[in-house]
DNA sequence: CCACCTCCGTACGGGACCGTATGGTCCGAC
DNA sequence: GTCGGACCATACGGTCCCGTACGGAGGTGG
């Protein structure tokens, strides 16, 4: 059998994260799913922390850069904005992993992530508003509201998919009220 | 040592629910807790998933439908919107609950209960808007909004607390926005 | 061709939790 | 006062996962 590298591990634990969660990223079923053994994963991790660690790092880096870059692909703010909504009513597994980051967020390992993640949207967010005219602080306070319907959104899809149904319309309301004057 | 009853366990179980999610609704350590043993539990209940049931059901009850009273205690529309919001900007241990049921939306015993416990919150906010005077089916796409905004801003509170550092105005601006005509 | 390093399989002990079996205690009915 | 049922403690076997110990295979440099 072939020998397995870092990523191999980290990516197979992606796939777990998303299906169930951060508990799924356990070693032993990850050797299975690899067809390796837990030998394997303790001489790449010290152990199940950093394995798990590991892992949502490279979400962090590959997952959350790879939307903004591919929103970066138009130029005109509105159209930006559009397009990030419509990333996530687009498809519910796309979000399962950050449902399933979401909701670890006690998790000593995952606060950090989290953290960080929130922090560089919410600011990416608040440029997109600045180009559209908002004074600063507006800015801000419309990021914020931005980045909780994209959250809230992300879980009403997964938690009532009916509920967000008319998803075309919902887009367009969406940006009419979060981009709205006075 | 006295009797426990059915709604001891359950006690003990949401408190559990609220501070490590559904996994810590476990019998071993909810009996610890109790001063009691295993014996209790599975006397009042058959396992482990009908005491979840009987948890979330129990909280399903009271939590939901509480905060509905306590907003219809006020007349105004607007008003109501405004005590629905602060209500969860208030504390973050409020919906500690809510997210931990929210994170395990997955899980066959949860799932049918965040479905009606979405679908009574919706219709609700969905009244409020045509109270406010908008048509019927904007009307539902605002309540999505703002249920939205709501499970977003849970989320935010209790991820990145600084972020949703400025609440009173955050509050006024999801108030506007929410309710912004055309 | 051998010494060595990398990578992994195997085997073990331990902890947390589930669920069952069984016997004991308390308390009201009669 | 004893009998039956509600309630619980104790003790056990089973599962799943963690982490460690150790030896063996495969490639590589000398």
């Amino acid at each position: 059998m072939a020998r397995r590298t870092r990523d191999d591990w980290t990516g197979v634990a992606l796939r777990a994260l998303a299906e169930g969660g951060v508990a799924a990223v356990a070693v032993e079923p990850l050797a299975a799913r690899l067809g390796a053994t837990k030998g394997s994963a303790y001489w790449h991790f010290p152990n199940r922390e950093a394995l798990l660690k590991a892992t949502l790092e490279r979400w962090e880096r590959e997952h959350t850069e790879a939307v903004i870059e591919l929103v970066e692909s138009v130029s005109e703010p509105l159209a930006k904005l559009r397009l990030l909504f419509a990333k996530v009513l687009e498809n519910a597994g796309h979000s399962a992993v950050e449902l399933a980051v979401l909701a670890a967020e006690d998790d000593p390992v995952v606060a950090p992530v989290v953290a960080r993640v929130t922090e560089r949207r919410i600011g990416y967010l608040r440029e997109l508003f600045v180009l559209l005219g908002f004074d600063a602080d507006v800015a801000r306070r419309r990021a914020v509201l931005a980045y909780s319907i994209y959250l809230g959104q992300a879980q009403l899809l997964s938690a009532a998919p009916d509920v967000v149904a008319a998803r075309r319309l919902l887009l367009e309301e969406t940006l009419a009220v979060v981009t709205s004057r006075g």
